[in-house]
RNA sequence: GGAGAAAUGGCCGAGUGGCUGAAGGCGCUCGCCUGCUAAGCGAGUAUGGGGAUAAAACUCCAUCGAGAGUUCGAAUCUCUCUUUCUCCGCCA
């Protein structure tokens, strides 16, 4: 959420913004809305003034045994007033609100014009692809051949884009999740959670997924939850209506979650393997920072995404995404694509985005600096570290031999029992 | 699921219709005092919004879990919801 003193102040910024992303509002019923909020305020805070100041009297009136029968009458009329207006300012918050709820956050300057992944900006390449002296398969092939995969029957319990992991496989998925933990907590500075998969309509309004995307969601029936689509959600809630101390900051979360995503609008895109499923699992970093930090946070956190990549020696590039291509809530994202043999292109692995104080409005999220009176919004961070099944999937693909089976990367292997390869 | 109790400021806790944005205590901040990691004394210490201002000072309105109602007036009375606690039942 954007502030309304600023949009007010600064219209033209605010629509040339929301215009370099794709998207439209309009702002001239807003502005009626907002001149009839504060006409609204200034009448009502009058009357209520007025009802204070006579409610005393009367107060007085009565405990010196008078009578203040005029003046209650009058009062009466007052209170009548009070309440009409009150509704029509309900009425008039309402809309301002729904707006202000809509509107995305404002690309920071560094980010790239455009509005699709043509207009993404290539940072930079890490690793070099491997290559391959026999026909390379892509990882539902490779996995199933092995056994570690089974789509078929994870089909039969649920349905399509659900993922069944068994032996080595379910093992490898584990692996991978502990040794991300790991890396973060013990490297990085970062405190893990284990939050709800399961969270309600406020939360998803304070990170942006709502009300907007609510067709992106699995809503639970009779109740007003959802599964999470990330563990963002979650974790930039545990302070969402705090006021945070200037020395507790940075605050650094990961977790592992679950995340469950409807995948509304994506029918017949990566219908086979671990690319887009309905539940995949996903490390994700979450950080609370003041403003003038965030983003060197944010270039840290990408960091700490690219070492889990760099330790599995898994090829990859990083771009900033273009205004367009951002999510709701972001002013800045970096996305990790890994390199991907199997489909011979680089596929995205993580995403890392500044929120700015985006989040923080909609969440109110504040902190208090050293010895100031007044709170400030924090600002809030985000990003995949990493996509657990992705990269299940690139590992598959970038370390498969010609008999099919898996070497495992061998900063992995503590984590896999010792075991240096994955074969039937 | 059944029965009961509760929700007040950073924390504890008083307050059952007006003089209570809220006693008292703790904590914290600043100052004073004190020859010693203490005690004492004084002051300050919620959030949001409107107005005012160069910015402040200032001023007004709202907020005692949330929402609705009664009343001239609600922390206090009524209703609904949420959460927490106790007992019973069930359960990984």
């Amino acid at each position: 959420m954007l502030e309304i003193k600023y949009i007010r102040e600064n219209i033209d910024t605010v629509k040339k913004a929301l215009e370099n992303r794709g998207g439209k509002a309009n702002f001239d019923t807003f502005i009626d809305l907002e001149k009839k909020r504060r006409a609204l305020l200034k009448e009502i805070e009058a009357l209520r003034h007025s009802r204070n100041t006579v409610s005393e009297e009367i107060a007085a009136t009565k405990r010196a045994g008078g009578n203040a029968e005029k003046e209650i009458i009058e009062m009466r009329e007052v209170s009548d007033r009070i309440k009409e207006l009150d509704k029509a300012l309900n009425e008039t918050e309402e809309g301002i609100n729904s707006f202000m709820i809509s509107l995305p956050n404002m690309p920071h300057s560094d980010v790239p014009p455009g509005l699709t992944e043509e207009d993404n900006r290539l940072e930079k390449q890490v690793g070099t692809p491997r290559t391959f002296d026999f026909d390379i398969k892509p990882h539902w092939d490779i996995g199933e051949n092995l056994g570690i995969l089974d789509f078929a029957r994870a089909a039969k319990i649920t349905g399509a884009r659900f993922p069944l992991y068994l032996g080595q496989g379910a093992r490898l998925e584990r692996a991978l999740i502990n040794f991300m933990l790991d890396i973060h907590t013990m490297e990085h500075g970062f405190t893990e959670a284990l939050p709800p998969f399961i969270v309600n309509r406020k939360s998803l309004t304070g990170t942006g997924q709502l009300p907007k995307f609510e067709e992106d969601l699995f809503k639970l029936e009779g109740w007003d939850y959802f599964m999470i689509p990330t563990s963002e959600v979650p974790l930039t809630n545990i302070h969402s209506d705090e006021i945070l101390a200037e020395k507790d900051l940075p605050i650094r979360f990961t977790a592992y979650t679950p995340c469950f995503r409807s995948e509304a609008g994506s029918h017949g895109r990566d219908t086979r393997g671990l690319i887009r499923q309905h539940q995949f699992n996903k490390v994700e970093m979450v950080k609370y920072t003041t403003p003038e930090t965030s983003f060197d946070e944010l270039e840290s956190m990408l960091a700490s995404a690219e070492t889990i990549l760099k330790r599995l020696g898994l090829p990859y590039q990083v771009i900033t995404l273009c205004a367009g291509d951002m999510g709701f809530s972001a002013t800045k994202t970096y996305d990790i694509e890994v390199w991907m043999p199997g489909q011979d292109k680089y596929r995205e692995i993580s995403s890392c985005s500044n929120c700015g104080d985006f989040q923080a409005r909609r969440a109110n999220i504040k902190f208090r600096r050293e010895g100031a009176k007044k709170p400030e919004f924090a600002h809030t961070l985000n990003g995949s570290g990493l996509a657990v099944g992705r990269c299940f999937a690139a590992i598959l693909e970038n370390y498969q031999q010609a008999d099919g089976s898996v070497t495992i990367p061998e900063a992995l292997r503590p984590y896999m029992g010792g075991a240096e390869v994955i074969k039937k």
